[in-house]
DNA sequence: GATGAATGAGCCTTCATTCAT
DNA sequence: CATGAATGAAGGCTCATTCAT
């Protein structure tokens, strides 16, 4: 168990060297893996009862994945990609700066306050120790890229004159940390059960808004 | 099934073991077992490491804990307690508001951006999903208190006049959320495996304070 | 492995746990588990012991077995079924009743006295006090059920006139008490290490009849 | 653990070596042993349960007792002698033989049907595997010394002209058997759960007479 | 002598992984 | 290729026994 993570993802493309890889047949094993995972965590997760969710053999398993550890992989960056989708493109849908934050906050919100992502975040921080490179590429590419994405889009509106900000990327953090206040923390931590409603997330958001621009607007 | 566990059970006084109870020991056994868990994880850690880290042996544990959860239970328990010390004495140590935010703005960054505060949340949120109860009560009798103070702190400022704020509650989330943004989230996810610096801290929490007063100074 | 595809297709969908029993491995892993319980008891045999004696990996077990218990319940269902094989049969092979009486007393207790019936005995005698229902089931279908059989026999002779009993039951558990006199007890406390031997078993009976008839005979 | 239970007990008399051995305490202990060791049986029975039930330490049990097996041999030594105690001194209570008998079998049944007399049957029956020694010397000095007695007070009869019997030790033995029809082995299956009631026990042992008297009365 | 905290061997059970079919 | 029976290495937990106080 001295290699790590990244050092056998590293060691050769395993999953795709085989000619007879079904996509179907993989996606459904992701499927079962997504199921169990986010509903037991990753080490409680048995591959008895992925390979039973999925409806394969356990065999079939390791014809797919190497093991435990790289079906998790695959299916944490199915999730991220799944996730990614469409929710930026709101920011553009509005030429209001206000409404167009607002747009994109609730969407987002919508988004990571559900149950898919909230387990997600779970696990992914659950075995953020034991797996740093997860941890940090699910970060990467998941919350900082996103930062980025609205820094640019911040960048531009300074650029337009409607906006006075020094630091882009510490302004994007701040809106989307302002935009989940009270509303993903307790979700993590399982205090809540429900997503939040709708009205939750419109009042939050709107405060965040309002508070983003009194501090940066012009 | 009648089973011999039942017989046993209800043979003897599981958690009545408080006569003999050295201090000293109990202490010791904490000690390694936050050594493990926050190097491994709930489920990746074992009694055995443990025992081995704490410098006891795997049957005194039990002497002290009922069991692996009941030993992490109390080990998450005296973390907060450590955590919880001295943090908020800081808001009423200078008469200058904006100083006072940034004071203890800063000296809760210094705690929970930490090593210990940070594997602590790890853990707990990667447990959540399989013990809600603990989850639960770690989010209530942590952030949610913590962000209840500062909310009673903030409703004297409004009483003071020196803010005007409609929901207390939400303000003190959202300048929470704000101190740590940019800082927390790399850690939480492993990506970054420094604490951040002095300098990054004070920086931070300096923008939340401003931002915070551009919307709710008088 | 002797075992085909088609020696597995045969066995059927007999369990109610697993699909794919092999038969012949079940019938090896309870082989070693009689060994092992018959000479250690429930509690002392361990599954590691089992394993061994069966030739199995200690895994195996539970994939045809749930627990500890479970096996030892289906060695006892197994050890009952495979006693009372044959032995009422020799009630009806003798048109004289005392005869007949003679014959079936001596079948029945070569059988008892026999190592395996003694060890099984022994064994559920053992744990009667924790496992209430595995002693009650025993005996019911076994010691309980074979005098009920006898009963009846009785009570068709009392109906031909040849036996006048009032309360056939009783007359059936005493023959079967008189059968074993001086026989079945040393064996059970271990104090006798051999099975007896065919003139005491006959020498006993012969008594048991003698006295039987001298009270019900007509 | 080579050493055989008969060699340990060989080996010394060490529970009386001691000077301080307080004889008060030592009941005490075999009081809470028999408690424990009753409910549970030999295996599950734990020393701290045994300690507990006895009101003393844990070291204790080790001060009068050299390990669990001595102290559980000492227990049934002990109820062994507190049994025999007044049950055959009724045989010559009475100068009508058929009484005699009847009250005799009548007050042996009273005791071994009795919790007492089962629990000890069933521990002894279930470790007579793994401790032959014990369980032969159970049964020597119990069962078989009282079919002796009784068959010395048959002969004596058989003296007087009262009875004709050839083997009286048989003989003996069948009018015990005989004595517990019907009521000894339920009990001992724990298939049930109370002591036969006393119009049971006359019913039953007055069978046992009459059948006796049949076959060995002059 | 009495205590009970500490020990460590051993138990039952689970599960990721392999391999013959 | 798919299968799932079989494996074996842990894991959590118990308990008879010891020993310092």
């Amino acid at each position: 168990m001295t290699k790590t993570a990244e050092a056998k993802r590293k060691s050769g493309p395993r999953n795709r060297r085989v000619a007879g890889m079904d996509p179907d047949k993989r996606r459904q094993i992701l499927d079962g893996a997504h199921a169990v995972f986010n509903a037991q965590g990753f080490d409680a997760a048995s591959m008895s009862e992925i390979a039973a969710a999925a409806g394969v053999s356990k065999g079939t398993l390791y014809v797919y994945f190497a093991d435990k550890e790289h079906l998790f992989v695959a299916l944490i960056e199915r999730e991220r990609e799944a996730q990614k989708i469409g929710v930026f493109e709101t920011l553009n849908e509005d030429t209001n700066l206000a409404h167009a934050l607002a747009h994109f906050g609730e969407a987002l919100m919508r988004l990571l306050a559900g149950d898919f992502a909230v387990s997600a975040h779970r696990i992914v921080i659950g075995v953020a120790e034991r797996m740093p490179d997860l941890g940090r590429e699910f970060y990467e590419r998941g919350p900082q890229q996103g930062a980025h994405r609205l820094a640019d889009f911040l960048a531009a509106k300074v650029e337009q004159g409607l906006l006075a900000i020094d630091d882009t990327y510490l302004a994007a953090v701040q809106f989307l940390d302002l935009s989940q206040s009270t509303m993903l923390r307790p979700r993590l931590f399982n205090a809540k059960r429900e997503p939040p409603s709708e009205d939750e997330i419109r009042r939050v958001v709107a405060s965040a808004v309002e508070m983003f621009l009194a501090r940066y607007g012009t």
